[in-house]
DNA sequence: AGCACGCCGACT
DNA sequence: GTCGGCGTGCTC
């Protein structure tokens, strides 16, 4: 079927920061449709590349223009929705076309490993249809949400509910309701974790017997991942369920999006790659489709909140606001006490209050569950004698003393050595861990136990759940079943536990390390704090059909229980805490009320970061009586942690109260910014919506 | 980012 | 003589 040259336009991996960007042209014979993936040859090698669009006749350019080397059709064609996401990321987020889009295809295909997901698709099985069970049963609250979800077809909503009020089977209700208006539909339900994809899972399958479902994570190996992206792909799956990266798979039939916790800031934390925000691209995403997109919380984003008040924003949308503020069975919520650690007596991180309501429970045979955020032993070991600190030899930070291999790690680059039994500045014996881990937490609660002796004699039993005893998926489930069945009465975890997770017979949850994030310099802090306080709380007594022996309860030891934002949490008074935050950040214009970028350097020395930083700022302010009046751009500083795995870093702040002008203003400055050209020296980026400054 | 070309140091 | 170090430059 070859007919005469025709020339498209192809956008693959080319060099970030350079000029030289995609799409590139290529020609070739056969017509070829936009979105299908080809081989081109670049320079001499051969590299993957998507179609982007077709050209009416032949460009006069300076170059030769290659042919395109091989159609991969047996991918087929990526469908135009996700070519526009693309597009629409690489351009907000200020990212590279090719790397936005080659990035968020599959490892095999990235590889061009053809024969590999060939047979790969061969495996696949068509599943059967079957049919969605006719009703999950809800309570009157639930059904209320539902009914307003299911009048319209589009629209963003802010389903506002407390932890146990029920917000999943909303989720699965309306998604069942789309499922079944039209046979081929999609939808995408997204959470913020990995170990939260399970039980979602699990909840969804029970829900909705028979239903397709694909789980898309970065903890699945590379031939799962492909097979259930291919499922999304070619619509087999009718329910795609993932964390942030699904968000980019292909779902050519999506009908609706869940964004649940939708506050979690794990949507948009990201290691390398293109950061963006899994959640407001996803609201970007259903606006543009026309479709359904339901973000859920019991503590919404001051953003999202913001929205939900009738506030529109600057394209004239706002979030309408569902409530179901009952818990289901009108279970007791937890009491909230604060423990004065100014006035409180203690022997050790656990106040006497703490101790002897640990006691109490365990004794009651409820389960006790205490909240850390810190894994390791000790934060940093310590010579008192010269005062030599284990600072890691690649980063600016300290590393963690693991007792249980004695090691030193840095939480950072990951890099780890054997602890040593001396100093190794000046040799003194007297070296010691400083600070509280959830490895010595459980040694200390050990302790504190260990006179203590159950029913028929058994001992008092202990499960520390942090990252480094959450090995593998298989672990994660072993220990959450542990708990489940009441294998152990004491859990000392980080924060992994507070998030999501239901448990019957918790009657205490009791969180050591507030402070740390009442008094931060992120400007978002207590914003997560009151999160982690509530979702904290929400982990006790949440069974309804076991009798409790007592009340639950929930404890804080703080050294400021004078301070406003207790009042709020001890109320659970979520609105009242927004406003007098929205208040605050109004006066500041911080976020909503003002948009930040970061221009962000990474050097082998801080000088050559500061220096690069400095240089763009003076190209910044001499584009501002053009396209950057209301941006404020702030001296470059470096980073709080300067240096990781022997990289410096440093960044500049951009300010605007209005997105739009910062957005047009980075567009212009990006480009200026590229002929700067330091690529030997540094990398820089641009961070939009960065979510610490 | 790759990948090649290019121009200087110690080896079978 | 050549194998290989990584500096520099190009890719529709």
């Amino acid at each position: 079927m070859s007919c005469e040259l025709q020339y498209i336009s192809v956008v693959l991996l080319t060099p970030a920061y350079t000029e030289f960007q995609s799409p590139l042209l290529y020609g070739c014979h056969l017509f070829i449709d936009i979105g299908s993936l080809v081989i081109v040859p670049l320079g001499r090698r051969s590299v993957l590349g998507v179609v982007w669009g077709h050209l009416s006749e032949a460009p006069k350019v300076d170059f030769e223009i290659k042919l395109v080397l091989e159609i991969l059709s047996s991918v087929g064609k990526m469908p135009p929705y996700w070519l526009n996401l693309m597009q629409f990321i690489a351009k907000y987020y200020h990212r590279n076309i090719g790397e936005v889009t080659i990035n968020s295809l599959p490892e095999v295909i990235r590889k061009l490993e053809r024969t590999v997901w060939e047979k790969w698709i061969q495996e696949t099985t068509q599943l059967e249809e079957v049919a969605l069970p006719k009703n999950i049963q809800l309570t009157s609250e639930q059904n209320q949400a539902l009914e307003i979800l299911n009048n319209k077809i589009d629209g963003c909503y802010l389903l506002y509910g407390s932890t146990g009020s029920g917000k999943t089977e909303v989720y699965l209700a309306r998604i069942k309701e789309v499922l079944t208006a039209d046979p081929k539909a999609q939808a995408l339900f997204l959470v913020p974790e990995i170990n939260l994809v399970p039980q979602i899972e699990s909840r969804a399958r029970e829900a909705l017997v028979g239903l397709r479902i694909a789980v898309v994570h970065s903890g699945l190996l590379s031939k799962q991942r492909f097979k259930n992206w291919w499922q999304a792909h070619t619509g087999n799956a009718r329910l795609i369920i993932g964390t942030r990266s699904a968000l980019l798979c292909s779902i050519p039939r999506l009908q609706i999006i869940v964004v649940d916790e939708e506050h979690d800031t794990s949507y948009r934390e990201q290691q390398g790659g293109v950061k963006f925000s899994a959640r407001d691209i996803a609201v970007y995403l259903a606006r543009q489709l026309g479709i359904q997109v339901i973000l859920g919380s019991a503590t919404p984003s001051l953003e999202s909140w913001y929205k939900s008040q009738n506030h529109k924003d600057r394209l004239g949308t706002s979030y309408q606001l569902l409530s179901m503020p009952a818990r289901i069975g009108n279970r007791p919520l937890p009491d909230i006490k604060l423990v004065d650690l100014q006035k409180s007596k203690q022997k050790s991180c656990l106040s006497n209050e703490l101790v002897s309501l640990i006691h109490q429970k365990v004794t009651l045979q409820e389960q006790v569950l205490l909240i850390l955020n810190r894994r390791g032993y000790a934060p940093v070991l310590y010579c008192s004698y010269c005062g030599w600190k284990s600072i890691c030899s690649s980063c600016s930070v300290y590393r963690v003393f693991h007792k249980v291999d004695y090691s030193l790690r840095c939480h950072h680059c990951g890099s780890s050595s054997k602890a040593p039994k001396h100093c190794p500045e000046c040799g003194n014996f007297e070296i010691h861990p400083v600070g509280l881990g959830t490895e010595q937490l459980e040694e200390v609660v050990q302790n504190e136990l260990l006179q203590l002796e159950l029913d028929g004699g058994n001992p008092c039993r202990l499960m520390r759940v942090d990252s480094d005893t959450m090995l593998s998926s298989k672990k994660i489930i072993a220990m959450l079943q542990d708990i489940h069945n009441h294998r152990v009465d004491v859990i000392v975890s980080t924060q992994v536990l507070a998030k999501g997770h239901d448990f019957d017979n918790i009657s205490l949850v009791a969180v050591l390390d507030a402070d740390k994030l009442l008094y931060s310099n992120d400007f978002r802090s207590r914003e997560r704090l009151f999160s982690l306080l509530l979702q904290a709380a929400g982990r006790a007594g949440r069974g309804g059909s076991v009798g409790y022996n007592s009340p639950s309860t929930m404890l804080i030891q703080t050294s400021y229980p004078q301070h406003a934002f207790f009042q709020y949490l001890k109320n659970r008074d979520f609105p009242g805490f927004a406003h007098s935050q929205l208040e605050e950040r109004k006066q500041l214009g911080l976020p909503p009320f003002g948009y930040h970028a970061l221009l962000r350097a990474d050097a082998k020395s801080i000088a050559d970061a500061l220096d690069f930083l400095s240089q763009a700022r003076e190209i910044g302010r001499k584009l501002m009586p053009t396209s950057g009046k209301n941006c404020h751009i702030f001296p470059p500083i470096p980073m709080y942690i300067q240096k990781i795995a022997n990289v410096e870093r440093a960044q500049l702040l951009i300010e605007s109260p209005y997105r739009r002008i910062l957005q047009d203003f980075l567009d212009v400055w990006q480009k200026q910014l590229l002929v700067l050209n330091r690529k030997k020296i540094l990398r820089w980026y641009i961070d939009v919506d960065p979510l610490i400054i």
